[in-house]
DNA sequence: AAATTAAATGTAATCGATTACACGAAACTA
DNA sequence: TAGTTTCGTGTAATCGATTACATTTAATTT
């Protein structure tokens, strides 16, 4: 019962060869139908099933395509990956996870490891350590195509699928100007990464439409965790004008400056109105919920997968895809002030 | 350049056979230290790499191990996964991600495909709407490890890891009767499911202990989440009697009840201590962290790895392994009545 | 009826690595 | 020196499926 059915033990039962069986089993028109019938109703008989293996090697094509990520465990990354699985899994791929914990060497091992075995392609969100790019190119020169999300390498004629940070920073400044405020902050991540870079140009290029002056006491440059707040909240409050705004690059951070300015009394969004950036699931679970630039990152994933499957369909052609996709501001309650209750009930809960 | 190498490339060079050149490449001691060196030397040389597939097939190990849950971006499984993940890869493994959406027809398809996939293993937690178990005995029939996480099947032969669910029902509640509690509530869900079953069961034990009656009153079963909160929040509120204490089976239910609550003017933890289950992210960012109790999920990912790999070192024994993890509680302010700040500062952030 | 064509199946190579078995040469024993 | 080991390599089968090419048989044409 458990030894595997082979196409060999399908032909020996019926007294052809192999070649016969293959050809039925994959409706090679140059079979007749009476034989093609009996192969596939023995094959169900005998339960047989195709060994993908054998497959892979025949044809150089292991339907795997190797995804890595910093961390598997965070909302971001997770969701990106469940839209990739959920476009590739009917075409018949296989997901295949990996992580980098942020660090390069690991990217690198990885990627070389699944080379190795012969992904069909490699989707990815590039390591905060990395700086070089011969496993990159290492992926290129086997012709195997590489598709980079929300965080990509520079380089040429590789495809990437990112949203428009830009336009996110720019519609979040702008929210935060049109409910009043203009001295408006910027907690941003790391300014090497162009994520960070962009978000922060869109918030510049917001204040400057407004004709609001660029402040560089606002802008605060952290890591993106929630002590980070705390920290950045802490060298707002010694300024001699406090911000009435606060627009920050990630959520976690945009919730530590919440809860310190809390406990120095200040009130949000009365005060200091506050949008964070990614839409993480807890800003909207909060009791006062926080504004935040929604990433798409289900779509993303499905986009970055679809890109793939645009690669494998046509090998032959350079496709150098920038998808951008465009971020979607989510106002709640810590950016909106409010006068009556009806606007209140106006206020997203998504 | 982007040509694979194989063994036959480097023994044609070197003008040997491409036995020599496996047996070399494999440390095999029948090769003379001259042949080894030169061919490893060449090997390095020429850049080739193993082609896993071509050895998958010829071993019948494909060093891949499927990983199915019903949904990869939900924080308890994410997290699962990245323990796997982390176990599994340095032994060489890679991991195959499948969702089911909590669907029995996606789950039996998972697992076909990941059979014809010759992995290793499969690593899972059972869909929801799952009621048969052929699929997983023809896991067991072609002598493939299969461990169970969290959510496991009745099946003999099958090993698996969950936390003590039971355990964890008793603490919560137990900890709600030393705040002073008596009138428990709880909220459990599908007590199909096992381990709302055993948390159930932990929680009653937890009042016989203290000579608690227990009322069916104040159990209502629902579904998990922050709506079926707000639900179970009303039903309690239509009793003669409110309860003084809640133990929701789910974080999310959990805050559900609270914003109810809340919005009756009932305060917490003061009129009415709540505790969770899951130790969801969120519960810990609220301004009133909510006590839950931990599920310890990247060890559970781990330990479900060494199972695994225990299983295939010994493919002769027939393990039935039952790890039961211990959950831990974790009391945050949800569920304390304190009197003093002394005390409050002694709540538990984590 | 002989010749041509078409249809169906068989033969064998291929994908890349491993390995039981065979074999020749060197080294050792008696 | 003939016989036996030992050592290092080569030969060829194997894993399972696909497919170009060859071959057989049947059908069609002239």
């Amino acid at each position: 019962m458990n030894e595997k059915i082979t196409i060999y033990d399908i032909a020996k039962r019926l007294k052809i060869t192999a070649a016969t069986v293959s050809r039925a089993l994959n409706n090679n028109p140059k079979i007749s139908e009476a034989t093609r019938l009996l192969v596939l109703k023995t094959a169900k008989e005998m339960n047989y099933k195709q060994n993908k293996v054998a497959l892979a090697l025949k044809s150089g094509k292991s339907n795997n395509v190797g995804v890595i990520v910093p961390y598997i465990n965070r909302n971001f990354f997770s969701s990106i990956i469940r839209g990739i699985e959920e476009e590739l899994y009917p075409k018949g791929y296989h997901v295949i996870i990996c992580q980098t914990h942020e660090e390069e060497q690991k990217e690198i091992k990885t990627i070389d490891n699944l080379l190795n075995a012969q992904v069909d392609g490699v989707l990815m969100s590039v390591s905060k350590q990395t700086t070089t790019s011969e496993h990159f190119e290492r992926v290129l020169e086997k012709h195997i195509p590489l598709v980079f999300f929300d965080r990509r390498a520079q380089l040429k004629g590789v495809s990437s699928v990112t949203i428009d940070d830009y336009q996110g920073g720019f519609d979040a400044t702008k929210h935060l100007i049109d409910q009043g405020c203009s001295r408006i902050a910027h907690i941003c991540g790391d300014l090497k990464l162009e994520i960070y870079r962009d978000r922060f140009e869109g918030y510049k290029a917001a204040l400057k439409q407004a004709g609001i002056a660029y402040n560089e006491d606002y802008v605060i440059q952290t890591k993106s965790d929630t002590e980070s707040g705390h920290f950045a909240a802490q060298e707002l409050l010694k300024l001699d004008k406090l911000p009435d705004a606060v627009f920050s690059s990630s959520d976690h951070t945009a919730l530590g400056v919440i809860q310190k300015f809390k406990e120095h009394g200040i009130k949000i969004p009365k005060d200091i109105c506050v949008v964070g950036f990614s839409n993480e699931p807890f800003t909207k679970f909060m009791e006062l919920t926080i504004s935040s630039v929604d990433q798409c990152t289900m779509e993303m994933g499905r986009v970055a997968a679809r890109v793939f499957l645009e690669q494998v369909k046509n090998p032959k052609i350079k496709i150098e895809k920038k998808v951008e996709l465009t971020p979607q501001l989510l106002v709640r309650e810590s950016s909106v002030k409010v006068n009556d209750t009806t606007k209140k009930l106006r206020v997203s809960k998504g």
